[in-house]
DNA sequence: ATACAGAGGTGTTCC
DNA sequence: TGGAACACCTCTGTA
C-alpha cells in the first residue's frame, strides 16, 4: 500500500476484519503467535502452510515456520498448544469489556502478551481502540511526538501506562487509535500488513 | 564483500 | 511479588 493512498485505503482495511469466520479468526491467532520479531508477511505464508500441511507434531511444525518466523522452535511450541488454547478462550471473545479480554488472552495464552493479545483483537475487528498495540515504532513515534518518555517498555504496569498515554492522546485528537496504528505504520514502512 | 543493527516480544529463571 | 536478566536463534537492509 502507497503511503498516498493510506486515507482511501485504510477503510477497506479495517473493514476486512469485520465479520470473520472461526476459520478465519482462528488465523489470525495463529497468525499474532509467529509475528513478534518476524517478518509479516512471512508469518501469514506460514499460518496458510499450516492450515494445508496439517502438521502433526511439533518438529514437523517447526519445519514449517523455520525460516518464516524468528525463533520457530518456541513459536511450534505456541502452534502445537493453540488449537487446545482457542477452545478455551473462543468463548471470552463475546466479552464486552475489551481492556479485561486481552488481560485474560495475555494471562492464559502461551505466546501472548499484551501486545500481542492486543494484535490479535485489532486483527479480528474488536479492539474497539480500547486497547493498544504498543510496538517498537508505535512507541518511537508516540516518544518523538512528546507523548510518551520512554520507548522501552519496562513491565507490565508499564506497558498498561503508556497504553493509557496512547489512549488520551488519540482521544485528545479524536482520532481512533486504530487508525492512528495504522498511520504510524505506513510512514515507517510506506505500506500495511496486518 | 562482510559486518552489524534491527526485526510489530515472550517465557523462564532468579532474587 | 514484580521486575531485571537471559534464552530463543535468523533473515534483511544498510554501510
Amino acid at each position: 500500500m502507497e503511503k498516498e493512498n493510506y486515507p482511501t485505503l485504510k477503510n477497506t482495511f479495517l473493514q476486512s476484519f469485520s465479520t470473520l469466520s472461526e476459520e478465519e479468526e482462528y488465523k489470525e491467532f495463529l497468525f499474532c503467535l509467529l509475528t513478534p520479531q518476524s517478518n509479516a508477511q512471512k508469518c501469514w505464508t506460514a499460518v496458510e502452510q499450516l492450515f494445508i500441511l496439517k502438521p502433526k507434531n511439533e518438529e514437523e511444525t517447526a519445519k514449517i515456520l523455520n525460516g518464516k518466523a524468528r525463533f520457530h522452535n518456541n513459536k511450534a511450541k505456541y502452534v502445537q498448544n493453540a488449537k487446545e488454547t482457542w477452545s478455551k478462550i473462543k468463548n471470552s471473545l463475546n466479552n464486552t469489556d475489551i481492556r479485561e479480554l486481552r488481560n485474560s488472552l495475555a494471562k492464559n495464552v502461551k505466546g501472548y502478551g499484551l501486545k500481542e493479545a492486543s494484535h490479535f483483537l485489532r486483527n479480528i475487528g474488536k479492539s474497539n481502540n480500547n486497547v493498544a498495540i504498543l510496538d517498537r515504532h508505535i512507541l518511537k513515534n508516540l516518544k518523538e511526538l512528546g507523548i510518551i518518555e520512554t520507548n522501552k517498555i519496562k513491565s507490565k504496569n508499564h506497558y498498561l501506562e503508556l497504553e493509557n498515554k496512547f489512549i488520551q492522546f488519540s482521544k485528545s485528537l479524536e482520532i481512533p487509535m486504530d487508525e492512528l496504528d495504522l498511520l504510524f505504520w505506513s510512514k515507517e514502512n510506506g505500506q500495511i500488513f496486518k
